[in-house]
DNA sequence: CTTTAAGCGGAACGTGAGTTCCGTTATTTC
DNA sequence: GAAATAACGGAACTCACGTTCCGCTTAAAG
């Protein structure tokens, strides 16, 4: 459930291998399979960042998930050559998964229905892995840069479902995407720093949503 | 207008006096008047903090206030004793302002915009101090236990407004304050955060305006 | 079973930020 | 003006965290 990438890696995921430059005609670059400790461990990283990263957010000291991995420092960093990196696989997963999401809304009956559901699932996952989202806002390291691509397509499925939505007179013409995500997503962050719960959380996405409504009769 | 303290302030501050227990019976506690350039140096210190967190955040480094203020490092600490105890003033400061601004408001006519014209001015206090309120969000300090009076202070005036807007029918009743303070501060922040201009973020607000008023006709 | 090297672990290093210390400077007092 | 001392400035210390290095361990190949 939890792992997001596949259970078989290959070697040389970032390796600086000291091949030599002389023989490289052979196909490119060779892989090998990763020896088993080593396939173990990886996955065994990626389950502790993806847990710790949600609990306690990107700050958390990196010695934190090698010891709930159960692995040394010198380890991860040969499975991930800066914490930057871990951070990145994780995020990317999640937002991949959010994406998805989203495109199983696409083909909804009613648009209306179809947006709503997925700002509510969308508040979900992000309080679930909360600490994450909340970065994904602010904090340190800036996303623009490092996830534009992926932000890049979460808007334009999101526009999908919002036009949709417009069409079919559920919500008001005048409220953008970039006005919608940052609704959802700064509602998750104030929840999640108010101790707001799950039921408290789809309160504030409810109110969002009668915002964006249009208005019953007019 | 950026002097939110006193310009006149007195000795003894902070600084842990090495005063003999012995004859202390003389009238509590004895305040010498700040030296000059004590004083010069710190409201200088009071301003240029008040600037760089608007500006940066809570994360900026202690030294860029100290040399923004053009004084030097141990200066600085001799008037604050931790970089904390210099953020507390600077929010303390804030906040008390925001919760004067509620209470102007608390004897509107219409209650209803006393409500809506207030939430739009908590968005503009925090959107010009950005860092600051985002701070106030999260962020490092655990803000729960350091303003705790202060934001009971702002929860009890808002509850006030909030009230009365349900009282004449403005608002819906199964909306908290809470809900409410948590909406505006995370549009707030997220505006913060994806370049929303000053009109975005009141568009944010409107659309949290929308979602808590009381349906047209029902 | 032996050999080989991929992989492991964690001590040690580098950096950046908060804080302290103390010799120097400037204000106040007499 | 000189003495006394409050206040200044910034080098240096501390501590936390990311990252590197290297001797040891262990899986894999023959």
């Amino acid at each position: 459930m939890t792992a997001t990438k596949g259970p078989l890696v290959e070697a040389n995921g970032h390796t600086l291998n000291a091949a030599d430059p002389s023989d490289d005609s052979r196909d490119s670059v060779e892989f090998r399979p990763m020896r088993a400790d080593a396939a173990r461990n990886h996955e065994k990283i990626l389950v502790a960042a993806e847990e710790t990263f949600a609990l306690e957010g990107v700050l958390v000291p990196i010695d934190t998930i090698a010891e709930r991995a159960g692995v040394g420092i010198g380890t991860l960093y040969r499975h991930f050559p800066t914490k930057e990196a871990l951070y990145e696989a994780i995020v990317t997963a999640r937002l991949t998964r959010l994406i998805d999401t989203a495109r199983n809304f696409e083909d909804d009956a009613d648009a209306g229905q179809a947006l709503f559901a997925f700002l509510h699932e969308f508040a979900r996952q992000a309080a679930e892995k909360r600490d994450l989202f909340e970065a994904l806002n602010r904090a340190g390291i800036d996303l623009k840069s490092q996830f534009s691509d992926l932000l890049e397509q979460l808007m334009r499925v999101v526009d999908v479902l919002r036009e949709r939505a417009v069409d079919c007179g559920a919500i008001k013409d005048d409220v953008s995407t970039g006005d919608i995500l940052a609704l959802i997503s700064g509602s998750c962050n104030a929840a999640g720093h108010n101790g707001f719960d799950h039921d408290g959380l789809q309160r504030l996405i409810n109110i969002v949503i009668a915002g964006i409504r249009q208005p019953a009769d007019r």
